[in-house]
DNA sequence: ATGGCTGGTTAACAATCGATAATAAATACA
DNA sequence: TGTATTTATTATCGATTGTTAACCAGCCAT
């Protein structure tokens, strides 16, 4: 139990300087969350403001699309937090789904119930500034990808700075976080492997 | 001078319960910004973390590649807060420009100073919350239309949530920040003027 | 082993996109 | 007003993508 929490009680520590013994009034509304593979974590039309740190595993953020394709958001891994935003910043149901694709295991607090703590412990705001420029920032990063490289110039941007999470994950699910098929993202491989055998001189 | 910080107020006061009496130790240190029509606010390699809400105006943020093509990261207008992400993040020089599109006028407080201010007055943290809520609800709105939508669709979505704004800011603008050229924007246009002359029977 | 099942690749074709260039339309400005 | 500049459209061509379908490899379970 407190072994899983570590890792958030080091961050704490760093964030704000306060003590692992004074993190009771937070960690005390914490819940863990053990998820399996292909458990869904959070399901359309929930209203569960939950949010969640990562211990370990990764979290697909997802939704079908009207002719059943589904549409990956983005993923999240270990040391990061995942929630959905419709509940946490528009107070609707959630619109995507958001699916563990490994064994995971989450240190989860309610939204309403961290806002009760830090009304009485200001001391924790550096937390919630935190994971809010932490998931701001992810979210940044994916539009720049969107927005500067072309998709294959993406593909190689991931693999350069994420080859570990991209071995962990189908490339399928790779595909279409990049906003394409498939069967576009083997074609993109095959060309690299061209490209990179030329490259290499043969 | 309080005409233009009346919004701002406004908003604190519905997010925290403030009476704008009691704002003095905020708003003494914001600093009115008023930018020309094409006048850049933050140039690229600039370090100041300053943090603005946009009174009136539309400020666009985009870099220029190696080819010396821009690419458009976003538009951001009346009611939405801009900043840095590099510096106010990641306590790097910034890597985008952010220029002013039409005149405008800001709202500016330097994020360290800000983080000062909420040491001393934690009840002003409602607003940093906010502020950072709405940046990452704008960005996964980006995402959510990169991942689930076709470029058509796209544009699309946006004339109609957005007819305002488009109608504000040249199409090429609109085009670079959807990822396409604006050539192909155009033919987008075309098409959907034919869609739409056939829907409508013509 | 032998089927299923999932995930990845390949092929074929239509649609769309990027790059470039020429042209037209809109805007700015002297 | 007339001219220059910016912005938008259109055309052409090669490259890339989506779609669909077939095929193959690995994995799992009986």
């Amino acid at each position: 139990m407190s072994v899983s929490i570590n890792v958030l009680e080091t961050l704490l520590q760093e964030l704000s300087g306060i003590l692992p013994g004074n993190m009771a009034p937070l960690f005390a509304m914490t819940t863990q969350v053990k998820l399996e593979e292909g458990e869904a974590y959070i399901r359309e039309g929930d209203k569960s403001r939950k949010l969640a740190f990562i211990e370990k595993g990764i979290l697909r953020a997802y939704s079908v699309k009207p002719n059943g394709d589904e549409a990956t958001l983005f993923l999240r891994w270990e040391g990061h937090f995942i929630a959905s935003h419709d509940t946490i910043i528009h107070h609707l149901p959630a619109r995507f789904i958001y699916r563990a694709l490994e064994p995971s295991r989450l240190v989860e607090i309610n939204y309403d119930k961290l806002e009760e703590i830090l009304r009485l412990h200001p001391e924790f705001e550096p937390l919630r500034n935190y994971f809010l420029l932490k998931m701001l920032a992810d979210a940044l990063e994916g539009i720049e990808g969107f927005v500067l490289l072309s998709p294959e110039e993406r593909y190689q941007k991931i693999i350069e700075s994420k080859w570990d999470i991209v071995n962990r994950v189908p490339d399928k699910y790779i595909a279409s976080m990049m906003g394409i098929t498939p069967v576009s993202l083997s074609r993109i491989r095959k060309r690299l492997h061209i490209k990179g055998k030329k490259a290499d001189g043969n």
